[in-house]
DNA sequence: GGAGTAAGGGCTG
DNA sequence: AAAGCCAGCCCTTACTCC
């Protein structure tokens, strides 16, 4: 079906006669339960209910973009030369030995799934739900559906519409994951005992090492499949399948999606295990190293036998979908609903982060991110919410259907891991280039490095991978906090009114954003590179005291002091009470807390200059803290990355950061 | 030029 | 009338620093 699917799916409007089969969805794929299903059918009722909807549009979008993709392969695929084809097939027939020495058979994995989790957990708590088509969910989304709703082609992740147009007489039961958490923990007693550091995938599924099992008791893997199924049958009335292999991928293939099978199939040809080692040579000519691994990988069926590890969590968020608004009031409200309940999340985990993430989702269903990192760590919903809005801000208007938060880039302590391996790892920074390098290191503040620790202090010897973050709040006397909490943010850049028509570019290509700004923003910056232009004119006041608390900045008190930013402020002139003098950002008065960071942004960057000495030797001499002045004598260059690092949403309004670099 | 970082988008389960 | 929520990972692009 598939093949047919594919050679349709060139063109949507080519087979008029049939325009389901190239509608491409994940409901005809296998799926236990949906043998027999008349996937025509489904196919075409899935596109009837479709057709003409926001989604269904935005879907065509997804599917031309893909469409794309494997035509840009294709092409590339086509243009390799026989030598370049003989060379990567070379590399791939290394690296498929080389990944055939790291088979590991020596372990047994054993992967349980709960048979329809959700579907049966209501059935026990209401048995008249047996025999009869089911779905938890309800009309706009369905979680699970039991095998007899499976029959009529009803299946998670389908719209409870689509599904009752399928199976008009099915039951919709809301979902309770109270009820569903409480029979995972069931489950996972059992599973437990026959592997205490069992991996669960969610609470339905997971995977068990029972190498160990089977070895003492002298049982066959597949016995030990068996005995698990009963007791976990017995103890939760819920029954599961199990599959058993010699590591994690076999004994559950995963990670090829409808994406990657299209891609796979359309370009290369590739549907089966064997196909993909034949074509490796393709796979490594035209995939990153990492993707082409997990290819070949997959085609020798090897991966997943190391040990558990300890996850940690790196980002935690929420998301909510609404009915579609451009209401802008409503949309803060349900910003500060998510942000409520993020830092209400947050603090129960005891999580602080600095990089947050706002997805929206528009009622056309097109999906953005904006993120920010800060400077400080955050979990409070004020702070949350205070940045979440302005990025918020910065889209408007906007008419939504989903609102995303999340936070990311987490303080360290809460794993456990003490501060004293933070102070060591700073400390062992400093001895290792103890030449006044030091500085140096401040300016990473706030910048990750991998770092393996043990973690004894858990109570095991498992060796985790982690992160280790060496942030401005750490206990280091050195580093000193700065209570303005300057951010990385841009969100003044929404006023400049330079950016409109850039949203369009945001999520076509990233190249296209730079260009934009820089096109509009050019004729700025010859205005403060003529000398007889505008800049010329709008000379700084420099007042007395701006130049003693500037000319502080050698000891550092300035800064260290967390100066409120209104005095920087006086750096930049603000022309006919709306224009930035130094880069031509519009800023009206009333947005008296974005200008204030604007100025701070100008000032970090000319500190920053100072401080790396990069320009500093083309200054002339005393009149090194007159904007202006200095802004016409440094690089071009430096101006370009200015406009670009402005465009690009990561300006630095940091000063202390910056000051240390 | 390479490594590291950040942001944005996307795929997968 | 109506297409979820969450987390991890990968890729690309842009920029900075060494």
């Amino acid at each position: 079906m598939e093949e047919e699917e594919e050679k349709k799916g060139e063109s949507a409007s080519s087979d008029g006669a049939r325009p389901w089969q190239s509608y491409h969805t994940v409901y005809t794929n296998a799926k236990a339960g949906m043998e027999g299903v008349d996937k025509e059918k489904v196919q075409r009722v899935v596109y009837e209910m479709s057709k003409g909807s926001k989604y269904f549009e935005n879907e065509e979008r997804k599917e031309a973009f893909i469409r794309q993709k494997i035509e840009r392969m294709r092409a590339r695929s086509a243009k390799l030369t026989a030598a370049e084809l003989a060379h990567y097939q070379t590399v791939a027939d290394k690296r498929i030995l080389e990944l055939e020495a790291t088979r590991d058979l020596s372990k047994v994995w054993l992967h349980v799934d709960m048979d329809a989790f959700y579907a049966a957990v209501e059935t026990l708590s209401d048995p008249s739900l047996k025999g009869r088509p089911m779905a938890v969910g309800g009309m706009s989304m369905i979680s699970t559906a039991n095998y007899e709703a499976r029959r009529f082609g009803v299946r998670a992740a389908m719209p409870g519409f689509i599904a009752r147009k399928l199976c008009p007489e099915l039951v919709f039961v809301p979902v309770d994951f109270e009820k569903y958490t409480y029979y995972s923990g069931l489950t996972r007693k059992v599973f437990q005992r026959y592997d205490p550091n069992f991996i669960a995938a969610s609470l339905d599924e997971a995977y068990l090492d029972i190498t160990e099992v089977c070895k003492e008791r002298g049982v066959s893997a597949g016995e030990v499949a068996e005995e698990l199924r009963n007791t976990v049958f017995g103890e939760t009335g819920l029954t599961c399948s199990a599959g058993v292999a010699a590591n994690r991928l076999l004994a559950k293939i995963g990670g090829i999606g409808k994406v990657t099978e299209h891609i796979l199939t359309d370009v290369f040809g590739i549907s089966t295990c064997e196909e993909m080692l034949q074509k490796g040579g393709y796979l490594c000519s035209l995939f990153s190293r990492s993707s082409a691994d997990f290819f070949l990988s997959v085609g020798l069926g090897i991966g997943g036998t190391d040990p558990p590890q300890m996850r940690l969590r790196k980002s935690i968020s929420n998301e909510r979908t609404f009915q579609a608004t451009d209401n802008e009031a409503l949309l803060y409200q349900k910003l500060d609903e998510l942000a409520e309940l993020l830092s209400s999340d947050m603090q129960k985990e005891g999580l602080h982060g600095r990089t947050l993430t706002l997805k929206l989702k528009t009622s056309s269903f097109e999906v953005r991110t904006r993120a920010l990192t800060l400077q400080n760590y955050i979990s409070s919903r004020d702070d949350i919410y205070k940045h979440a809005s302005k990025l918020l801000k910065a889209e408007l208007p906007i008419s939504l259907r989903l609102i995303g938060l999340r936070v990311s880039q987490f303080k360290e302590d809460k794993v456990g891991a003490p501060s004293d391996p933070t102070q060591k790892t700073l400390l062992s920074f400093m001895s290792a280039d103890a030449s006044g390098n030091f500085i140096k290191g401040q300016s990473s503040l706030g910048s990750e490095t991998s770092n393996t620790l043990s973690m004894n202090d858990l109570g095991d010897d498992i060796s985790v991978e982690t992160h280790e973050m060496i942030d401005s709040e750490s206990e280091n006397p050195l580093v000193q906090n700065d209570a303005s909490d300057p951010t990385r943010s841009c969100t003044w850049i929404e006023f400049a009114g330079k950016t409109e028509g850039m949203h369009e570019h945001v999520n076509d290509s990233t190249m296209d954003k730079t260009d934009a700004f820089i096109e509009k923003s050019d004729p700025k910056s010859h205005q403060l590179e003529n000398p007889n232009g505008r800049g010329q004119d709008s000379s700084l006041p420099h007042t007395s005291e701006t130049s003693s608390c500037l000319n502080q900045k050698d000891n550092d008190h300035y800064l260290l002091q967390g100066e409120t930013s209104s005095r920087h402020e006086e750096q930049v002139l603000w022309i006919n009470d709306y224009e930035c003098s130094l880069c031509g950002i519009e800023l009206p008065s009333s947005f008296v807390e974005e200008r204030q960071e604007h100025a701070d942004f100008h000032l970090a960057e000319r500190l920053q200059k100072e401080e790396s000495g990069m320009d500093s030797r083309t200054l002339i001499a005393g009149k090194r803290y007159h904007s202006l002045a200095y802004l016409r004598l440094v690089s071009g260059r430096h101006r370009s990355r200015l406009k670009a690092k402005i465009n690009t949403r990561s300006a630095s309004h940091c000063l202390r950061t910056d000051i240390f670099r």
